[in-house]
DNA sequence: ATGTAAGCGAGACGGTACGTCACGTCTTCAC
DNA sequence: GTGAAGACGTGACGTACCGTCTCGCTTACAT
């Protein structure tokens, strides 16, 4: 019976307050405060600041759209290196991220809402351009796909998030060759179609 | 004039701590009564708690050894992964350093700190496998030698600490054969030696 | 038109969690929950604790009997003192009276409910005992009637509740001689009947 | 270590607080606010709210006079009366003691300040009228001092505080010829001095 | 007989206070 | 003058009630 609207502004609120001061900052005072509610319609809804936030982010309408298909891996790969750049780089979403990743190791609530939330929905936004690159003959059919999935993301959350680094369009052109080569990618058998 | 082995052993205390409980739980009153020093005797040395904790990671001794040279460059990566899944599984470094991650995007001097006592350590232990693929014959002299150095890590910490999954040898072998691609290997050139 | 059973029974609730817990931690929730009762119920009858709690005190079937006739003022002061002593130490009553009395300082209902519903009733029982022993001679027909009342509470009282002392047998036994000289009490002039 | 002149600054605060709002309604972070101090000050010297109460309970100063001798029991008792009367309509304490009161039933720390430090004083101060009645032959040397000493206070504390009854000197007078007789009082035996 | 009012239980709501813990600052005292 | 000890103000934690309020559900009277 708890009010969804309530609900929603106080997720919201979370949010912001996540982006704003970082996970260890963000208070649940502060969250009632700013969302001018009081401390006990948090603690109707979730049983902690831990699993408050959890919920924020599996709330957290993540900016990814489809990867249109390019006519080639390579441009394919290319759109979905843009899409992790943006998404870490993101207003909300790249301020918390690492907070969240690191309180996901002693918090197995936020460490679920982190894997179902945002990493399967990325992955899943990804597989398609493994599909396709199948179809073209592009990639053998036995590709190990955990593997490519992670590499469209991993080295570009490396540079920004773990070095702190710029991501610079000559680093992704490098990296576009060398995921290729990553991947085994051939030259596109035939026209299909 | 602060004594030096005062602030050593509370360094070795910071350590242990973070260890045990990571960033958030480990306090600035539960350092002083484990190292058995006043709450000054800390913030004499560091104006905070954040302070602390960037110069202590800076003296952390990590387990760095050198790779010795297996004879191809697919020996010496297999010995460069061994030694970042140990890394992150670490004890002392692998419990913080998702932590340390987060913090140091709001922190420069524990950016700093990470920059140069873990990760630029860490990158010159690896330069000298490409250096040896290179006298090799394996690498192309003019490799992209810093997405060389990325591609150790970025994988691995990936897998291990942001998708929190088990770092299996299948993993590690099937990783080999891809990086060995990636870094555009070739078989070496002649016999050395 | 509210339910006047259900009134009664949570008036019922309210007197047993009083003389349980104590003013103080007697709670709204507690009775509404204990009632199997809304909190509406609750305040659509009583508009807060205080207004409650003064209604319950005021339909507190209060253990007063009648005092019999001794033959004798001293024999019926005995008899007083006794009915006080049980009231004052009586589970539901003694319990709370204190909290009550502080209560009705602040609260003009309740201090209005407890002189009703708790003292005069007491007061008017006591008025045989006055009567009998200006008929038979023992006090004079003038005799200050207000201070006579009070005079067979207030020691007991102050002992009992306010000293937080025992009543012994002893203690009344000496009472009883002085409270007789302080009423101006002389021996019975004949025999009535 | 705790700083005495704070102490006593919040201990002010503490009987304010109550004066104006009563036990109930005194709050832990009401008087840390109006001390301008943090709670942790209030908890470091107590462990609770009742004890904080219970130890300024034990510091207030009570405006206990000596009762000066006016030369026979009658006059002394009026005089012990009075004190009574103005004890109990006290700005401060007067507005508190029925809730301390009440409270002290449930709290023994609290019951043990208020006999020590509020009634054993009180009692100590009317001593010296028993010894002088005595002295003078207006009372035996037998004379129960713990009822005389109740007898001094109970019927006042019972019409002001129990009854909610104005106290007149009208009725001072004539609890003053009822309490000599209580006490058994004769006239002075011979000329002291 | 059916509409409409009201009582009802349930419990969400914005608040305030509880007692605990850690932060970073400041003060005291011993050496 | 360094250091141990720890008091200080601040503010967050999660819990418990307060008194208000909004829901549907039931009951009962008036049409």
């Amino acid at each position: 019976m708890l009010r969804v609207e309530l609900t929603d502004a106080i997720v919201e609120v979370v949010i912001d307050e996540l982006a704003e001061k970082g996970y260890a900052r963000t208070s649940m005072d502060g969250v009632a405060r700013r969302a001018e509610v009081g401390k006990s319609s948090l603690y109707r809804r979730w049983s902690s600041k831990q699993d408050m936030v959890a919920d924020a982010v599996s709330q957290l309408s993540v900016p990814l759209v489809d990867i249109p298909d390019s006519g080639s891996l390579r441009g394919d790969i290319e759109r979905a290196f843009e899409m992790v750049a943006q998404w870490l780089s993101d207003e909300r979403l790249g301020r918390i991220l690492p907070d969240l990743t690191a309180e996901a190791k002693r918090n197995p609530a936020l460490a679920k809402a982190l894997t179902e939330h945002l990493e399967n929905p990325r992955r899943a936004k990804a597989e398609p351009v493994l599909d396709r690159a199948i179809a073209r003959g592009e990639l053998p059919p036995d590709v190990d796909r955990e593997l490519a999935l992670d590499i469209f993301a991993a080295p570009i959350y490396w540079r920004y998030t773990v070095r702190r680094t710029e991501i610079t369009p000559e680093f992704l052109a490098t990296l576009t060759d060398s995921t290729l080569a990553f991947l085994g990618a051939r030259p596109a058998k035939k026209r299909r179609r």
